[in-house]
DNA sequence: GGCTCGGCTGAATACATCAG
DNA sequence: CTGATGTATTCAGCCGAGCC
């Protein structure tokens, strides 16, 4: 009974295992409390120490543990749950979020299903200790579970209590079928950590430590992630001719004209290229008065758009990746081909949908984000959606990528489509000569081929 | 076999402490 | 003062030894 799927660097067979207790468990469990982290609407612990109870480990939901990185409650609650014959340990927490109708509610938001253990040696400040591990699930504060009103009607002031069979199968009734968000938390809990200097993260690695899970079991350091390709710049329909691309491979970023009331005052012709000379070089006559509306733009870094994107937008999380293509055309040499060419991309920091936003918070952003041609714009910008990039994870290329080759139609007419090399590599297919809709690069292999034709 | 009692365990709670 | 934590204490329930 004792001693199954646990994991220790030292010899098993200590007595400090027996009685830990992983197979025949029963159908009931106890509550473990955490602190949520007030700058997030989602359930996570505090990474950010806005409790000032210390940088938060715990729940580590990454590897689905309890107790992993620091001991909470330790000898009251989890070595008695370790050593008991229960299954779950339920994971409620103080709601923080002003808005939220469970605000200053303790509400059950998940649970470990227990299957094994964990030992970790003292390092530090850090005391030895055993941890709960097991499949973890996480859910919304909407879906959460208050404590204090029936069927649990427990009190509002429990630190630990045990859960019965009824009760366990009332909590687990409720969840069943809600969706699970632990790789929601996971991002989210990336994300906050980012604020905390090196020594305050809340994983070990990045603490500069080693962790027996990156490589395996840890979802922070296992995300999947994807990328979105989306076509920008001036194209045929959208001023008649195509960017420039030299001979060496360089290239111009020429954005489409702002055909909207805006505060730009930058034309074709008061903005000057890469390669010295005014974009409105490259352009018919007509145009050089044109202002720009400059999007994507590499300084904040960011892109908007209005609400036709919006749903593929949303797709993207923290640290996937925007893609952005433009048709180029062989300027002063026939050395290459016209088509398109991957010229940029962010590493998505943020996706903000102004719609989400207060008129309080939407005026925050927009000052902080007013390089963005869509928030130039006079009229409102209430349905907005901006995706930012990480500085220096996002860039313009210097040397353009083709990645498509020309195509005949049934009507005999040509059209740009996928190459059948970026095909094979990147897994999209088809015509890209419209932005719409826009392609996903996901699975593994693809996106790792795509990081190498980055160079990333 | 059945009953008593004492010791052990673990859940609940009281206490001390600390920080906003 | 409030709310949270770690630790100490209490107390109820369980189990087993020992006795009739």
């Amino acid at each position: 009974m004792a001693g199954m799927a646990v994991y220790d660097p030292r010899k098993e067979g200590e007595d400090r295992f027996e009685g830990f207790t992983f197979s025949s468990l029963e159908e009931k469990g106890r509550l473990q409390y955490f602190f949520h982290c007030p700058a997030s609407k989602l359930p996570v612990r505090d990474v950010l120490n806005l409790h000032r109870q210390g940088n938060k480990t715990e729940p580590h939901i990454e590897i689905g543990a309890e107790n992993y990185q620091n001991r909470c409650y330790y000898p009251n609650n989890i070595l008695p749950h370790l050593k008991s014959a229960e299954r779950y340990l339920f994971l409620f927490t103080m709601c923080e979020d002003p808005i939220h109708r469970y605000y200053k509610r303790k509400v059950i938001v998940g649970y470990i299903e227990k299957s094994g253990s964990v030992y970790s040696p003292s390092a530090g400040e850090r005391p030895d200790r055993y941890a709960v591990k097991g499949d973890v699930r996480i859910y919304s504060f909407d879906d959460a579970i208050p404590i204090d009103e029936p069927p649990l009607n427990y009190s509002r002031y429990t630190r630990t209590h045990l859960v019965c069979e009824d009760d366990t199968r009332a909590i687990l009734g409720r969840f069943s079928g809600r969706k699970d968000i632990t790789e929601a938390c996971v991002r989210e809990i990336q994300r906050l950590d980012e604020q905390n200097p090196k020594a305050s993260k809340t994983c070990r690695v990045l603490r500069g430590q080693d962790c027996p899970f990156q490589r395996t079991e840890c979802r922070r350091w296992n995300l999947p992630r994807k990328a979105m390709l989306l076509r920008v710049g001036i194209d045929k329909g959208n001023g008649g001719v195509l960017a420039p691309l030299f001979e060496n491979g360089s290239f111009e970023y020429i954005p489409i004209p702002e055909t909207e009331e805006s505060a730009e005052e930058r034309t074709y012709e008061t903005t000057i290229g890469r390669n010295g000379v005014p974009l409105s070089n490259y352009l018919p006559k007509r145009m050089s008065q044109m202002k720009l509306h400059f999007d994507p733009e590499f300084e904040t870094p960011s892109y908007g758009d209005m609400p036709s994107k919006k749903a593929y937008l949303k797709k993207l999380n923290h640290g996937d990746l925007l893609v952005f293509y433009a048709g180029l055309t062989p300027y002063g040499h026939t050395g290459a081909q016209e088509g398109l060419y991957i010229i940029g991309y962010f590493t998505v920091d943020e996706v903000v949908d102004f719609s989400d936003l207060t008129p309080k918070e939407r005026k925050v952003r927009a000052v902080r984000l007013s390089n963005n041609a869509h928030l130039r714009r006079t009229e409102s910008n209430d349905e907005t959606i901006i995706v930012t990039g990480k500085p220096g994870l996002s860039r313009l290329l210097d040397r353009a990528i083709l990645i498509s080759a020309p195509r005949q139609a049934k009507n005999g007419r040509m059209y740009h489509a996928v190459s059948e090399e970026i095909e094979n590599r990147l897994g999209i297919s088809g015509s890209i000569q419209r932005c719409m809709p826009p392609r996903f690069v996901e699975g593994k292999e693809s996106f790792e081929n795509l990081l190498r034709m980055l160079n990333l």
